[in-house]
DNA sequence: CGAAACTGATTGCATATCGCAACTGGTGTA
DNA sequence: TACACCAGTTGCGATATGCAATCAGTTTCG
């Protein structure tokens, strides 16, 4: 049984923004699966297991999705066509982490030895800016919460230039 | 002997920029010592014991201080005035975390139970937006780096505007 | 000088979490 | 019926955390 730096009937270590977004986020998988979850678009606990590139545990996986689902960043509901699958969602609060993520990728691309293949989105992310963001925040809604198809994809585009990138140096 | 997730020797678990970024900074403690030395301007290590409201352990933070040191976020030289303090001073990947500090206060604050006076500064460095950010790292600059001064200080509005917060709610 | 207070850390220990591999019980397919 | 696949659990050794006590060197002050 594995359980969480913040349980829920945990007190807040303090109530700074800072540190309660750390106590939801503040460990090393959390945001890898949301990550997965938003630019992979992995809706199933076998599509992030198997197509995890920093090799999660399914132990770690089926925890996480549990904390992110009870803290409202996930949603999880049945697959109909499958009746042990469930099909996970970003909730809201997930979707608003685009800009911290953006800013992180970006940040990792200047400070870290980064891959090139796997540095490509985030750079287009970061050369989009706020309106690209935006622009890809309609898109996660439309696709996991229903709401009207904005038309354009801008997740399409970056998985086209990760394709591309990956393909150039095979 | 505390040693950590992410040891200099060990592989990476990927070359994306948002793992990478996580394996220096996702943990629970990296980036509170890294808000408290930025945004509190503390530079000793009995600073940041004593001021921690979330309650550091003297251990972790001479572990996290190191790890933060070994990964080129902080630097360390010798206080002058006291034979055995270290002064603890931002590096520029540090001062380059502004933008995403201000990102997850900004989520922090909008999908987590925040006080509210703590709350105030991330509302202003979210309302003040890049320019205000931009302005805030010159003045890190200065700071730690001992670049020209910029003559503006965000640090001593934000700070004024939390002690009249603090003071409000007293 | 010498005691006391303060400095940046380290140590020991109980508990919690991680990472790995094996496993469980259920489901779809032929 | 046999078999591959599914989500998720369990057991266990290694590692990290939280907490309190402690350490040795430094400064202060009588």
């Amino acid at each position: 049984m594995d359980s969480q730096p913040t349980s829920p009937d945990r007190p807040h270590r303090s109530g700074c923004p800072i540190n309660l977004a750390l106590e939801v986020l503040g460990d090393r998988w959390s945001l890898i699966v949301i990550r997965d979850v938003m630019f992979g678009n992995r809706r199933h606990f076998r599509d992030l297991l198997n197509g995890s590139i920093e090799g999660i545990a399914s132990n770690i996986l089926a925890d996480r999705l549990k904390r992110l689902v009870a803290a409202g960043l996930l949603t999880r509901r049945d697959d109909p066509t499958h009746r042990q699958k469930g099909i996970y969602s970003l909730a809201e609060p997930a979707i608003q982490l685009v800009p911290v993520l953006a800013h992180l990728g970006a940040w990792g691309r200047r400070h870290t030895p980064v891959s090139r293949d796997l540095a490509i989105r985030a750079q287009l992310l970061e050369e989009g800016g706020p309106a690209l963001w935006e622009a890809f925040m309609r898109e996660l809604r439309h696709q996991h919460l229903g709401t009207p198809d904005p038309g354009t994809s801008v997740l399409a585009d970056l998985t086209a230039a990760y394709e591309a990138m990956r393909g150039e140096s095979a």
